[in-house]
This record gives C-alpha cells, structure tokens and sequence, in this order.
DNA sequence: TCGGGTCGAGCTGTATACAGGTTGGAGGGT
DNA sequence: ACCCTCCAACCTGTATACAGCTCGACCCGA
C-alpha cells in the first residue's frame, strides 16, 4: 500500500509528482528519472512513463530524450496567459451556473474557515497547502458542468506552483489573504449565490495573478545572487 | 514514411486515430485493439499505447482491460456539457483578444472561402470535412492566449463527432452553413476585428450545439428499427 | 593553458515476454 | 428447452531487454 490509495498505479503516481511539482518539492527545472521514481513506487518504468506522459500532456513537464523529464519553467508570457485563462474560467462557473449552491459545501467551508483560525501561525508551507487544496477541493466540486469542472481543475494545478511561490516570500500575508477568501467563500456559500462564489473566486484569482506578477518583476531586476 | 508526418510516432497515430473518430471511421462504441493499429503503424504496442492512453485522457476513448479501448459514447448530458463549454470558450477568443487580426488570416480564409463555392455539389463528407479543419486551423492560429488556443483545439475534437454526423443527415443544410460561417469570417476577418469573428463564431457554435441536441431528441424517440 | 574531438555513462524510446482480467461459447445437468 | 459452470481465446497491464540519443568528462594537440 503506498501513501495514495493506489488507483491503478499509473494514476497515483500522477498525483503524487503533481503535488510535488506544486508544492515546490520538485522545482522548475528539477529532472525526474524514470528509474529513480520506478524504483520507489516499487513498479516498473511502465506506469511511471505513463504518469510522466500525461504531465507532459498537461503542461507540467517536459520529456527530453536521452536527458530526462523536466518540470516546466513557467516563462512570464506563459504565465501570463494562463492566469489570463484562469481568471476567465472563474467567471464562467457563474455564467454556467443554473442554481443555487447545495447547502452541505457551505458547513464544509466553514468548517475549514475554522480549522484555519484555529490552527497557530504560522502555519507552515505544509498545512497552507492542505488549507488551500481543500478550499479548491469544495469550489471544484461545486461546479456543474463537468468540462468545466475538469478545467479549473487543471488550472489550478497549472498555477498552484506559482501560487505557492509567494508563500515562502510573504508567509503572514498569503495565509491572510486565503483566510479572507474562505471567509468570503463561506459567506457566499450560506447565501446560496453561485454566481458570487465565481465571482468572488475571480477577483482573488485576478488578484494573486497580480502578486505572481509582481514577484517575476522583481526577481527580473535582480536575476541572481553574484558569484 | 506514413501518410502524416510522423512526429515520434505516437504523435502521429494519436492524430490518425483522433480524426478516425472525429469523422466517425470509428463510431462511438467502436473497439480499438493495440495490436491491430502497431501493425497497421508498423510498431510494437508501445507507441499505440501512449496515444491511446492521451485519447483517453481527453476523453475521447476509454480503455478497458481485458477489453479494449472503446470510443466514448457521449451521453447527452456530457454532450451539453462540451457544447455548453465550447460556446463560451468561442466568446472567450474575442475577451482575451488584445489587437487587430493579422491580415494574411482574411487572405486565407477567403481562398477557402473561393475553393469552397467552386466546389462541384454536394461535396462528398471527406471534402466537407477537409474544409472545415481548415477553416477551424485559421481561426484556431489567430487565438493569441496559448491556453486558450489549445482548448479551443482540443474542445473543436471533442465536439467534431456530433457536428459531423449532422452532415449525414442533411448534407446540404450543413454545407450551406459552413459556406456560410467561412463567408462571414472572411467579412470580419477583413474588418479585422477580431471580436466580431469570436462573436460570430459563438453564435454559430450554439446554433451547431441546437441542432446536435434536436438530432439527439428525435433519436431518443425513434431508438432503433423494429427486429 | 586552452580548444576541440572523442568516448562512455546514463537517460529515454521501442520492442517483446509474461501476468492478470474479461468474455463468449461449449457442454453437461436439470 | 433452459440454465449454470467452466474454460479457452483474446485483450490490456506490467516487467524487462535492447536500441538510440545526450552530454559531460577526459584526453590530446597546438
């Protein structure tokens, strides 16, 4: 039994690279062996390969024959864009919502609203993550449409490592800023207004687009330590 | 040599297979077997399977073990899902669109345009399929949010399957329309305004998506011939 | 000391052998 | 005649062997 309940290898090794890649385990760049991962799966090159294929296909990575698999760099163009996108996808849950919100996904908010405030700061990189992925998880599945649904799934993957990059350069601030979005959340869930849901969504989503930007501007102005 | 380009082989069958289903070669429910298409490609299993398994991930196919890999059938639910998506990442072309289309694009929409009513009737269903890729490969390079771009290619396939069937059911009525959406992208195209292309190319998507669902009404009321 | 050419360790891409699962049909009991 | 059981053919999932590619390190000559 691994960490993740094993559903069908392959997929299970996705998730797990994923969320390293996301939570900055596994940084821009970083090489990925497909030996090195078979071995501590306990699989065959096999599922890893399919694993690594379909990150590839999302974007994530990047395979290079005879070198190995590469987490993608996000340059500032691409990034752009995909906030661009993602941003509009957030609208779009509210444009293509028919009705209210089930009343269940407002307790569960609050519920995480509480754990949040309950939780001693700071919370460490870890449970910011957990936080954050569980909010996501309640929005996500709030969504009707399941294209859509599959989406802005996807988008936040695409982003999360960004996103998760301004953690470590302003802990306090980041942790406030997704406390207020759940708390925002929660208030619009018990409203049982979808539309405010997304349109909320967008506006913090518009916003951390903002800070991801601003943080690539100053890293361009000052590239690397000198030597 | 194959009769596309072959981009590392798994590439090329995923593009071969893709169309097979878009132009219904391979109706929904159908069985592809590995073995099969490595011999018809001249490889081993290998290569098939990856593009099988990325068909799949797009949720075009569905693999099955000890069965096969099985064109999906979209159920109408999803299909109004797609559509619904589809509609408003074509409004999404105009929203993220920042200048003037570039002018080649009406150049070359206009010589289809010319290929197209120069065209003995009816066209036969391979030409009308051949026109309207093209047509979707013009507007489709004119997205300038790679993202985007790519959705919007991505969600073309997965609704081309429907689309396409309508041709089987009034080949003039389809091609009339065709003619008709490529005459007036042309029109805006010279406009160079790209939002009015988007625009037009949203309405035309939702009129597709009404007559895919009126298709699909009529053959829920009439299931199957009498035996 | 520096530049260039060469070689090999190590990686991914591909082919193949084997294990596990599914299905449809043959065959016998009722 | 019907149904249940069992089995064999076939298909995908996994593991492994081999081929091709990349890149850095090493070596040699200027």
């Amino acid at each position: 039994m691994k960490d993740v309940a094993d559903i069908t290898g392959a997929a299970a090794i996705f998730r797990v690279v994923r969320e390293r890649i996301c939570t900055l385990e596994l940084p821009f760049g970083a090489v990925l062996r497909e030996v090195e991962l078979a071995k501590e799966f306990g699989v065959s090159r096999t599922p890893v390969r399919q694993a690594l294929h379909q990150l590839a296909a999302f974007g994530l990575v990047e395979t290079r024959n005879g070198v190995g698999t590469l987490v993608t760099a996000g340059d500032p163009d691409t990034l752009a864009d995909i906030y661009q996108l993602r941003i509009k996808l957030a609208g779009l849950i509210g444009a293509l919502a028919t009705g209210p919100c089930p009343p269940e996904a407002a307790g569960m908010m609050r519920a995480l609203h509480d754990r949040i405030t309950a939780v001693p700061l700071p919370p460490g990189p870890r449970a910011f993550w957990q936080f954050n992925e569980e909010r996501h998880e309640i929005v996500n599945a709030l969504i009707e449409n399941r294209e859509l649904r599959g989406l802005h799934d996807l988008y936040y993957f695409k982003v999360a490592p960004f996103w998760f990059a301004l953690y470590a350069e302003a802990p306090e601030r980041e942790f406030t800023l997704l406390e207020r979005e759940v708390r925002e959340t929660v208030f619009w869930l018990e409203q049982g207004d979808m539309r405010a849901v997304a349109n909320m969504q967008e506006n913090h989503t518009a916003m951390a687009a903002r800070r991801v930007e601003a943080g690539f501007a100053t890293a361009e102005d000052e590239p690397e330590i000198a030597h």
